[in-house]
Parts: C-alpha cells; structure tokens; sequence
RNA sequence: CGGGGCGUGGCGCAGCCUGGUAGCGCACCUGUUUUGGGAGCAGGUGGUCGUGCGUUCAAAUCGCACCGCCCCGACCA
C-alpha cells in the first residue's frame, strides 16, 4: 500500500485522556479511535492487527478440533431466564425491548444461546464431544471502561464451547484448549503464564487465566518459587497454606474494655493503643444474600471477597450499609467487634490460635483488649478468606510466593453441568439413559490481546510488533521522492516484495526523511527499507529492524532475500515441534 | 454509584481568580527555499469557549442545573 493513499491518521502528541501505553500508542499510531465511552472503532491499520490475531487464533482452534460458528448478538430474554443468569447478570447486561415489547440483550457472552443451539441437534454420545468458537461482538456494560480498547463495553471476543459425555473427556477438551491458548499467544508474540482464577459469575468449577505479564495489567498474580512445584494463581484466587501450628500457649487475660475516642482505622487503633497491626482483629459485616455476616480477618490481613463468596456460596455480596452496621453491632462503624454481633461470625485461619487481641467494642468510641476466641464470642467457621501477602507461603509446597502483575487476554473455565441442568442439555448414553452434558467454556479478548502485545512490546518511539501480528512487515522509505532515481528504485523494491508475498507499505509521501522515519517507528512496522542517494549510488540500500535498530546496507537483491528470511525466521514458530 | 479532576479551532494548551478585543504551539491551505531522524521564511483557512438557565449595560470568565470525558474504588476477555 502507498502511504499516500492511507487512512492512517498518525498524531505527534500524547492525547491527554489516553493513560496507558497501549492506548496512547494505539491512539497515537492511528489504530483506533474512540466514539463514545468504551466505544471504539478500528482503523486500517488497528484492524489489520485485530486480524491478524483472529487469524492465529482461528488456525489453533481448528488445529485443536474446534469449529467455527457465528451466533447471534442480539438474544431473548427467555434464553437467559432459563439458566438464571438474567436476574443475576446485573447491570453489564444490556437490556432492551423490541417493538412488541418483548425484552431482549446484547450478548455479553453466548453460554445460553450455544447450550440452546447444542441441546435442539445433539440426540446421542455418539455425536459428542464437540467444541464450537466463534469470533463475535460482545457487550457488557461496563461500570467504568478504561484503558481504551483493553477493558471497553463493546468488544471482539474468541468464544468457544465444549460439549462432552463425561467429566474425564471434558478434562481432555479443557486441555487441549489449555494447549491451544499456549499456541496462541506464543504465536502473537507474548510472555504469558497460565495462572488458576476465579470463576466469577461465568461459574463452573475451575478455571484458567492466561495473563500477559505487564507492570501496568490489572490483575495481581503470584507464583511459587519452587519450579517443582509450578503453582500460579489470581491473587483473588491464591490459596494460602491452612492454619499455622499453635504457638506457645499463652494464658488468657481478662477481657477490658477501653474509651478510644474517633479511633476507629486499624493505624488509628495501632497508634492509639500501642499495638501492632497483627495483634487486632479486624470485623466486616457483609450482607450475603440478604443475611448479615461477620467477617474476622487479622488487622495487617485484607478480606478476600471473591473467596468469602465463595465460601459463602451467595449469588450476592456487598459491604453492609452505616444502617445495617449499626443494627447488628449496635455501633457506628469503626467499631465492629465479634462480640454479641447479630450475625454468623466466620474468621480467617490466621485467627485459630490467636489470644488477648484487639477488637473493636461494637459501641461507639470502645475497643476491646485481651478479647479471645471461645471464651468471649463464638466463630461458626474458619476458613481461607484473605488475600495473600508476600509473608505467606504456597498452599501446596509450603515455598515463598512471588508477585508479578499481568493482563487477562484468555480465560478457560471447566463448566461442568451448569448450563446443561439448567437448560436440559443431555444425549442418551450407550445404555439408553439421559445424561447431562459437560461442558467447558473458553474466551479471548482479541483487541484486549492487541492492546497487551503493546505493552510488552514498544519503546519510547512507538510500537514493536512481532511480526506475526504487525498490520504490514516492511515499510520502505524512500528518503525524497521527488529524487526521480530514489523513487524508482524505491517503486522496483516495493514491486519485488509484494511479489514475493509480502505486507508492506511504500511511504511515498513528500515528506522530509525524519518524519518518514518517525512513522515508520511509531506504527512499528518490524522492517524498514530506507532508500538514500549514496547507497543507491552503489546499487544498494539500508535494512533496519525495528527491534534492535540493526542496520544492514545491502546490493538490492541480497536485501530481498534478508527481508524474506528475516519474515519466515520470525513467523516460524519452532516452540512447538 | 461514591470520591477527585477536566471540557476553549483537528491535537496539546493559555486566558477565568480580578467580567469588556478569543490567544499560543502543532496540524491544515498557498507561495518559496530546502530534503538521511518531526525544516526555514512569507501569507492564509478554521472556534455556537460542552449544553441550558440565571446575574449583569456586558459572560469563555460569576451562580445554578444538566451532559460528556479522564483518574481512584466494587466487575471482567
């Protein structure tokens, strides 16, 4: 393609409201731009990228045995009545009614519609497993978009399904998917790792992560550092290891009340007292399905909500209201205690085994001192309901955690029979008899992934592509082109690549070289071709990769051949054989 | 939804406090000189100052309301 011609609208400034990498380079290298909050239309060049990876990931779906389908946006409300999920989805889930009336969403995800599709034409084992994808526009309402295109409202989503007899061969579809995904994102060029996660309101059983490791993502994971032993997880998710081993017993003293006076943060409390963070225990009353519940967590130890619910197994969970508070302790907040609390108290394993803590008084102005367990209040339940800190260690193997941050660009969840029993999904086994269907789930965010190649690859000047995803492979510069001599020479090499089966741009436009070069950084094209009036003197030109900055001057054919095996080299995936 | 910030040519901003002429840089158009890392000179196009109501002789500027956008929290590919 001739630059000229180009709707590439590239700008030199940083747009104000872009605050990531990836979203001012995207902006900036005239990728997307933005209609309306969390809205987002591709340009050539952006949606060049975009499928690129729907590329990638078509060829690994259907390597793995997946097929591809297309379905509907726009679905009835009575699809999702069925399996529940309309009353549960919340507010992402955007809502409508056509001329009739009759009320209707915008797709956030296709469980319903594919297990609808699935349970009218699959009558036998015989026709299981199968696993359909497909390449679709989703929406969710999100409460606040940002990012740009890596957490936006409406967006390109990989989906796939899997339908199996059994839980054994849904393991086996959720491997090869877990396969595939690692195929995927090898291939567009990223660092990744698989990490367990929570399955949130997708539900089922278990489920993968595959995060691209960035300082800026938005997820928190941690590994263990045993190799051996290979544990990663969402910190939402990370377990920690059970309750630790009673110290040395320690006498119980006589529970006292005190005036702490407007002390009601665990630092107020800490300074006012003279106590450490690890010796208060710190309660939470949450409203869980409509119940109040008291939630004990120790004072330098955060509450973990997504393990609580969880835990609680409630659709529904939030912080209580000032009202509610106040009804069940009998105090404002910042008093909270377990003591004669109007709720069921359930306590992190850290509490077990400790004595005479702190907590607060459940009446304004009052803490606690020397509280302790069973003597003083009743706990129903211990369980694991914080999150990790770097103190704790892994669950499976006792080793230190480590904490990275990453990017959430595919999500794989064993569904097992969800939306099966809910939306009576079953085939007749070889004995005759009705049988629900396992299922597994399998999603991609394809500009979310775009947007996470960015972050792992630019540079002050711009954009790095791998050259598996890069909208063009070369970019030649013809250095002026009203040098008659230049603009020939550059319009054979053009010819020759392009015939040679390759993406590239000529950028013909009559402009001075250092803005060429500066576009050509900045869209982050992998190759550049510049072509000045001394090298082509003696027959040759420049090659410059974008990544290293390494130039090579060359005679023209002998630059063809290096810009064709630089492409295969790249392209060629040797992880995999 | 709660907390914070911002809306002024296409982009980035100043002006607002202390009411009275809309201004700067970039981009864009014309001419000219230039041509290997965002050129120089000369001339020029383009703005309901987010919207509405109010205060005032007079509002970008003061007040109220609304809308939009960005950032921080609960959601998720």
């Amino acid at each position: 393609m001739r630059y000229s011609e180009m709707f590439l609208p590239t700008i030199r400034e940083v747009p104000s409201d872009a605050e990531s990498v990836s979203h001012q380079l995207m902006i900036r290298a005239g990728m997307i731009r933005k209609l309306t909050g969390g809205i987002y239309s591709y340009l050539p060049l952006g949606y060049r990228v975009i499928r690129k990876v729907e590329q990638i990931i078509r060829e690994e779906m259907n390597r793995a045995g997946a097929q591809e389908v297309f379905m509907p946006a726009v679905q009835p409300a009575e699809l999702w009545q069925e399996s529940g999920r309309w009353d549960m989805y919340g507010k992402e889930l955007l809502r409508f009614k056509d001329r009739h009336m009759r009320e209707f969403c915008i797709g956030p995800t296709h469980e319903e519609v594919v297990t609808d599709l699935v349970r009218n034409e699959i009558k036998t084992y015989r026709q299981l497993p199968r696993n359909l994808y497909q390449i679709q526009t989703k929406f969710r309402d999100e409460i606040r978009p940002r990012f740009g295109v890596m957490r936006c409202r409406e967006f390109g989503m990989k989906d796939a399904y899997s339908f199996d007899a059994d839980w054994p061969g849904a393991d086996k579809s959720y491997d090869k998917m877990f396969e595939a995904y690692s195929r995927i994102f090898t291939r567009c060029g990223m660092k990744f790792r698989a990490v367990e996660a929570d399955t949130g309101n997708i539900g089922g059983s278990f489920s993968h992560e595959f995060m691209v490791m960035a300082e800026t993502g938005e997820d928190a994971v941690i590994f263990c550092s045993n190799p051996g032993c290979g544990y990663a997880a969402n910190l939402e998710k990370a377990e920690i290891a059970g309750p630790e081993s009673p110290g040395a017993a320690e006498a119980m003293k006589p529970l006292e009340e005190v005036h702490t006076p407007d002390v009601r943060t665990i630092e107020e409390v800490c300074a006012f007292l003279g106590v450490k963070a690890e010796d208060i225990v710190k309660t939470l009353i949450f409203v869980c399905d409509g119940k109040p519940a008291a939630v004990l967590v120790r004072g330098d130890h955060e509450i973990n909500e997504a393990k609580l619910r969880s835990y609680l197994k409630c659709d529904s969970l939030e912080l209580a209201a000032d009202d509610v508070v106040l009804n069940v302790t009998g105090s404002p907040k910042g008093f909270a205690g377990a003591i004669g609390v109007k709720a069921d108290v359930v306590a992190d394993y850290s509490l077990m085994h400790m004595k005479n803590f702190v907590m607060g008084g459940n009446r304004e102005d009052y803490h606690v001192r020397n509280a302790n367990l069973e003597r003083d209040f009743r706990v129903k339940a211990f369980a694991d309901l914080r999150f990790a800190t770097p103190l704790d260690r892994c669950a499976r193997c006792g080793s230190p955690f480590e904490f990275a941050r990453g990017i959430e660009v595919g999500h794989i969840f064993k569904l097992g029979t969800k939306y099966s029993k809910a939306m009576k999904a079953v085939y007749l086994d070889s004995d005759g008899h009705e049988q629900y269907m396992v299922m597994g789930c399998y999603g991609i965010g394809i500009g979310r992934t775009a947007a996470a190649c960015i972050e792992q690859n630019h540079d002050d000047k711009g954009i790095i592509w791998p050259m598996s995803v890069a909208p063009y492979h070369v970019i030649i510069t013809p250095v002026n082109v009203n040098d008659s001599g230049l603009a020939k020479a550059s319009e054979e090499v053009y010819g020759a690549l392009l015939a040679r089966g390759l993406e590239v741009i000529l950028d013909d436009r009559d402009e001075r070289a250092g803005v060429k070069f500066n576009d050509a950084d900045l869209i982050g094209i992998p190759l550049r071709v510049t072509i000045g009036p001394k090298r082509l003197a003696e027959g040759k030109v420049e090659v410059r990769e974008r990544k290293s900055g390494e130039t090579k001057v060359l005679a023209v054919p002998a630059a063809l051949d290096y810009i064709t095996d630089a492409f295969r080299r790249e392209v060629d995936i040797k992880c995999f054989e």
